[in-house]
DNA sequence: GCTTGACTTCAAGTTCGCTTGAAGTTGCAG
DNA sequence: CTGCAACTTCAAGCGAACTTGAAGTCAAGC
């Protein structure tokens, strides 16, 4: 029991599931923070693993490092953050989540029409409709994207 | 009208909304295929739009280009797959996408279960719930993170 | 038949998200 | 107080997914 109330770097990474290496590199990137003994080594509070949390959530929905970054600028960095600042930055990840999730509804449906009609209705089904269907529509028609946005350069 | 039936790359890209250049490194890695001209250059036949839209959707679930590679060795190269072969194929993406969506719902479920509470109820609350409540379980116990594995290094 | 833009290859460069290694220091258990 | 694992920094390396640039070739409209 008794649960240190000051993680190690190699605590905090067998919590985490995150390398040590991982770790310092998110702090260089000022993901998270950590106080330092007199001997200059590592001490992390236990908000921090809340933190990894979101961040290894977030990276799963398709957030950079950077991103992340900016996010977790609304919370507290060393506090424990309270209902309020919680509710505010949760909701804005629901939303986040939600629309990941439309867009992979959207194109898991356009597969089970596909499936469901047999594929035999040229005129019906999407992806199995043959590029020039697209070509009357002009460029930048396409089939299978959904909602997501045409991006040629997306860095 | 008047769809051509071959491709050149930059109407490719111009449709795919993909670089030329993404194009090339695309069929380098056996992703694609193209004819060539007299002369050399590259001509596409049309169901590479697919194809093409096919590897938008797998990246956007999360595989690599290799295991895109894997997955669309099961589609013919050069012609337009039938109904089986489509069928078969598009089954096991449903699968994916719906696993991925499955875990995004948790995630999701987990945020507005803690908006919803208030975060007040501290033994209810799994998200903002101190981690001294991870720490009881040993080394390993994380929130957040729902069907996610622990990948340590996960290349 | 010439011009011009779109194409060709190939090598090198870039960004992201880390990991690895070297060389040295700290902190705790015995 | 010693020994040793766990820590420290810093620089370099890596794999994925492309992009950029150079130097040259092709194809299509006038």
């Amino acid at each position: 029991m008794s649960a240190p109330d000051r993680l190690t770097i190699g605590e905090l990474a067998a919590r985490s599931g995150l390398a040590t290496s991982a770790l310092r590199y998110y702090e260089d990137l000022g993901l998270i923070h950590a106080e330092r003994t007199a001997g200059g080594q590592r001490r992390y509070p236990r908000p921090t693993l809340r933190r990894l949390a979101f961040i290894r959530a977030a990276r799963q929905v398709g957030l950079s490092l950077d991103e992340v970054r900016a996010a977790l600028a609304e919370l507290p960095a060393d506090r424990t953050p309270n209902a309020t600042e919680w509710a505010k930055v949760a909701r804005s990840w629901q939303r986040r989540i939600d629309a990941h999730i439309e867009s992979l509804r959207a194109l898991r449906d356009r597969l089970t029409g596909c499936i469901g009609c047999g594929c035999l209705s040229l005129t019906k089904c999407a992806l199995y409709n043959p590029s020039d269907q697209a070509a009357t529509k002009g460029p930048g028609a396409r089939y299978l994207l959904g909602d997501t946005p045409p991006r040629p350069r997306e860095r």
